[in-house]
RNA sequence: GAGUCUGUAGCUCAGCUGGAUAGAGCAACGGCCUUCUAAGCCGUGGGUCGGGGGUUCGAAUCCCUUCAGGCUCGCCA
């Protein structure tokens, strides 16, 4: 369906043309003063000086031909050179009946977008997730469902952390502490047990052990890194170890996963980009890409225009492990055998940029990614606590995911409890439906790339511009409905039209709804969620003043009541689908 | 040191591909529930858009400079 901003174009360029200017000059934006009016033209001022003329002679000029269009209820010139517009409230109510009968409220798909992987998750196994996983996982997914609302094959890759010295690390400190497993019995022949030699809680209290061990022992670290290239290099014994710690943690990691409503349609990991690390190596360095300098193999990555050399990037460390780079480029090579995609998204802290530009720029120039395909590389900031410094839990820990979704479900629901009476039961799932919102939504409506500032007090206040809010807003409607029908009320017949607004409040309402399809759109390609947090809040505001202006079950006239009632029905249904672009959903009552 | 990001109301943030009087929320104060969920709505107060210079008819927005803070800067991920 065509934009509005669009149409309003579509409307204008004839006139500019018509009084000899070019069409280039006609274009809309929304008004910045709404008092004075809905849409604004500003192509007079840019107008004047190529034509050297008055700004509102122009502008007069314009507005005279606009004269009679059935779009406008107001077209006007004003001091310097502005062109005023109000939208007639027929043809707005028009836009909107066409909106209602569109499949998705007027968001066209793409045509052949192509496949587009996401890489977001990044949970490393036999780590618990913590609030820094949080970012990655939340934006990622709505990035996702984003793009797949749009028409794009999305494909969500969790990309574990799954092969690197922390492997090493809980190896060797498992032989510290369980020396008699068979596992570090090199003469040891028969099957290795099928049980895990730990649990989840053991493994996720060993990994942080053996990680501080390394810090102050080197001589432990240096056990850990030769473990490390013994995995990589197919060493039975570690290699059934290293299965045991994967299968462990994997199942832990998807239940805390599914409690976000987060989910992946890959559980791939670093190991899966093992099979393609030997002809990677060779290739860069048939191509002559890599070369030796320090003893490591590396791939120089500057460019002309750099503002500063850039540091090369590490394919081979001088001990002959692989690192990171390493496997991201293997996983390159995956993705592009599996799914040629048209565009690769990876969803990070923004302390990672350099490693992307490295590895970016290695996969184009070894060709492996084409010169046209984009590589994304969205970039969050940090969750800080509210004295401005990361988030940590009160004794000065790391804050765990499963402790920090379980606080704000608590927050919530004694929240519910304090002024409703509903059962218990259901005072919990919908604490949790409402805490999940209000923890996605806290983040979403920030720009992901700035650092932002978790306060769980304002988010379990639920006043103002929070999900709560939101999900607040779309029961309300709901409840509405709900009335209407039990009353008999019949709203919904088959291509049933929007009525022209007949109030100030009504009108607003109207005028914020056109505007979905175009914010859709912005919001994938600038992957910026947040885009989508404001809009509803917008529209959830514009609603809840018409609300308070309007008794849509007290009024008499039944057609204008039905009218209403569609009318709010499309809000609704705007707004259930942009939370579930922001990857949650609204309760039946709060 | 170099690179990069950030700096907007007391606090948390929008706005940044240049447009009219810089917007929200929280906090403060004052109104609105015999009426569809008051987790709402209406109103009041609160700003040298870090500072300085420049480009422009017009700058929070673009350029330069400066101050403050974050982050990064080859063998961690």
């Amino acid at each position: 369906m065509k934009k509005i901003l669009e149409c309003i174009k579509t409307e204008l360029e004839p006139a500019f043309e018509a009084c000899g200017y070019d069409r280039s000059y006609a274009k809309a934006v929304l008004s910045n003063r709404p008092d004075l009016c809905e849409y604004q033209c500003n192509g007079a001022m840019a107008a004047a000086k190529a034509y050297k003329k008055k700004p509102i002679e122009i502008a007069g000029q314009v507005v005279e031909k606009l004269a009679g269009s059935p779009m406008f209820s107001l077209a006007e010139a004003v001091m310097p050179g502005f062109i005023n517009l109000r939208l007639s409230e027929t043809w707005l109510a028009d836009y909107l009946t066409g909106m209602r009968r569109e499949k998705k409220l007027g968001v066209e798909e793409v045509r052949d977008g192509g496949t587009i992987i996401v890489d977001y998750g990044g949970a490393n196994v036999a780590k618990p997730l913590h609030v820094g996983h949080l970012r990655s996982a939340i934006i990622g997914e709505s990035i996702k469902r984003m793009g797949r609302f749009l028409g794009y094959h999305m494909i969500g890759d969790v990309h574990l952390g799954d092969w690197g010295l922390q492997m090493g690390l809980i190896i060797e400190e498992l032989r510290s502490r369980q020396p008699e497993l068979p596992y570090f019995d090199p003469d040891f022949t028969g099957e290795y047990p099928a049980e895990a030699p730990f649990t989840i809680g053991e493994l996720e209290e060993i990994y942080p052990a053996a990680s501080a061990k390394a810090k102050t022992d080197e001589a432990f670290k240096a056990r850990a890194q030769e473990a490390t290239f013994q995995l990589q290099n197919g060493y039975a014994p570690y290699h059934a170890l290293w299965r045991h710690i994967m299968n462990v943690s994997l199942a832990d990691l998807k239940k805390n996963y599914a409690s976000l409503d987060v989910s992946f349609d890959l559980w791939k990991g670093e190991s899966d980009a093992q099979p393609y690390i030997p002809w990677l190596i060779q290739d860069l360095q048939d191509k002559g890409l890599a070369h030796e300098s320090q003893g490591a193999l590396v791939v120089d990555i500057a460019e002309e225009g750099d503002a500063k050399e850039l540091p090369p990037c590490i394919i081979r460390k001088s001990d002959g492990a692989a690192l990171y780079a390493t496997s991201d480029l293997g996983t390159i090579l995956e993705r592009e055998k599996d799914f040629a995609p048209s565009k690769y998204i990876y969803i990070t802290d923004k302390r990672q940029e350099l490693h992307f530009i490295q590895v970016f720029r290695t996969a184009k120039k070894a060709g492996y990614v084409k010169p046209e395909t984009p590589m994304v590389h969205v970039m969050f900031g940090t969750m800080n606590g509210k004295d401005g410094k990361p988030f940590k839990t009160r004794d000065g820990g790391v804050m765990r995911l499963e402790n920090l979704v379980a606080e704000i479900d608590d927050a919530v629901y004694e929240r519910i409890m304090e002024n409703r009476t509903v059962s218990e039961d259901e005072a919990r799932d919908t604490a949790k439906i409402i805490g999940l919102a209000a923890l996605k939504y806290g983040d979403l409506s920030n720009q992901a790339s700035k650092d932002y500032v978790f306060d769980m007090e304002r988010f379990i206040s639920f006043e103002g511009n929070t999900g709560p809010y939101i999900l607040y807003t779309i029961v309300r409607i709901k409840s509405i409905l709900t009335r209407y029908a039990q009353g008999g009320g019949q709203a919904q017949p088959e291509g049933a039209a929007i009525l022209p607004a007949s109030s100030p409040e009504e009108k607003a309402l109207q005028l914020q709804l056109t505007r979905y399809n175009e914010m859709v759109e912005t919001a994938f390609a600038e992957t910026a969620p947040h885009k989508i947090c404001q809009f509803i809040y917008e529209l959830s505001d514009e609603f809840n003043k018409f609300y308070n202006s309007t008794m849509i079950l007290k009024e008499e006239d039944a057609s204008k009541q039905a009218g209403y009632i569609r009318l709010i029905t499309l809000v609704k249904d705007v707004l259930e689908t942009c939370i579930d672009l922001l990857g949650f959903e609204a309760p039946e009552r709060m």
